[in-house]
DNA sequence: TGCGCGGACTTGTCATAACAAGTTATTCGA
DNA sequence: TCGAATAACTTGTTATGACAAGTCCGCGCA
């Protein structure tokens, strides 16, 4: 029914489903300044009348919007548009390069190791693999404008690390290699985090004194499936880095204070 | 028309949404192994069928449970249950006494100070306010089992400060109390993070030695309007505590593999 | 003047219906 | 026997319709 609607028509591509395009259509209104920040944005019918489509096409769209933090709704008043936002979608899973090169930083790897070999325990159970099965090991000092900032080690079954072009470690981060050239998919990742104190190999690799603050992040990362795929150890320099992210409230069910 | 399904009358509150009730009814049968991990669940219209609600409601149900990571779905196959999962949905912004009690830790808050004071450069800046408009900060030391494993510096606008009860700062976190008793539903908050060394203050307050290895995060949380609200500065023991949680990977605008 | 009540908005929830698109197993034809 | 078409599933998208619940404004009554 909406075939003919110029509004739409100006996206990119028809093949994808409605309620994309239309969330991107408002998306660039709200970045644009159509919408300004803290202003109103149209009613939902409104928006229905505006661009003919269902109520439900335009509330998956302005849902879409809500989770990336763009819009907020208040029910009974309206849609409002969410103030500047400092920083967007930090939460999303996202390789160390991947994030510094969004803002401008300059990266490099330093490759000191790659090779397979058995999984240990450990590494195996992360991974899901039995013990002694082949993974591929990769151990990495990433240099941010020539500085180390961070001791990387990395593990991931033989079958995928072997797809891993060692050339392109140096630049491009693995889970962009893991998506774009092996066809994998990214889900979610766990991680943990705490502070340790530099030991002699971290000394050696990220160029500071013994006992200084290091931060340690465990992550094991999994593909949309939900097999794990990417188990690493970052250790990153307390003075020279900071961890950013954003989280989002969960949406709360009643009120189970 | 679903009013008399014994399955759904089981919940606890009937005057909660249906999909809510079909959620949670839902997560407690993947929990408790019903739905086994990497397990087919239902169909849609078996579920459906089975609670003698319509699509939209399984739908909006399943919907939430996948957002928490519980379930995945596959276009074609089914909707399965995601691997044992160590640790749900720590991805949401919590409060640590949230998150601990989930754990089934008992979580004591020591106030050490709660007063009113002008606000400073730096946290004016933080909360939006001009330097020297009148703030609210809390000190406190979080035990969890007896330990000392936090301390935690809060700053909030004195207007909303004065509607905390210094009571219940002792048991309740003040998400919760900022969120319940004060009418201020929470977004999403920015957080840096880095690793640093106990100063004499640290020492003292979480009972380790000099030099021991502190993460700190620096957390201002947002309004569901975006308005900042609690600008905080926690350190945590490096050897007695991990800050875990998950990140999902963005979704990718269309060449989704 | 002031208070309450209702009407006109808003978003939230839910049902019914249909078709598209991806997966799998079966069946039929070469 | 092997392969392709197909039927029977699955989840994904979208429309239409309805009522509930929250917010706000103004009208009328005391």
């Amino acid at each position: 029914m909406s075939k003919s609607n110029p509004a739409l028509m100006l996206l990119p591509d028809a093949p994808s489903p409605l309620y994309a395009r239309l969330t991107e259509l408002l998306r660039l209104r709200i970045l644009d300044g159509t919408y300004p920040p803290h202003g109103r944005m149209p009613s939902e019918s409104e928006l229905c009348a505006m661009f003919g489509v269902s109520r439900i096409t335009v509330r998956q769209a302005l849902g879409d919007l809500q989770k990336a933090g763009l819009i907020f709704r208040i029910h009974g008043k309206g849609t409002f548009v969410s103030r500047p936002k400092a920083f967007q979608n930090v939460t999303a899973l996202e390789g160390f390069g991947e994030a510094m090169s969004r803002m401008g930083y300059e990266i490099i790897n330093r490759v000191d190791r790659l090779h397979d070999l058995p999984a240990d325990a450990r590494v195996a159970q992360k991974l899901g693999l039995a013990e002694g099965d082949p993974v591929t090991e990769i151990r990495r000092v990433r240099l941010l404008n020539r500085e180390p900032v961070s001791l990387e080690l990395t593990w991931l079954p033989a079958a995928l690390g072997e797809r891993l072009n060692r050339h392109e470690l140096v630049t491009r981060d693995i889970f962009l290699m893991l998506e774009n050239d092996c066809g994998v998919p990214l889900g979610h990742a766990d991680i943990a985090m705490d502070a340790v104190l530099a030991d002699e190999d971290l000394m050696q690799a990220l160029q500071i004194e013994e006992g200084a603050p290091v931060m340690h992040i465990e992550r094991l990362t999994h593909a949309a499936d939900g097999r794990p795929v990417d188990y690493e150890h970052l250790y990153f320099r307390g003075d020279a880095f900071q961890y950013r992210f954003r989280v989002d409230r969960a949406p709360r069910r009643e009120g189970r204070a």
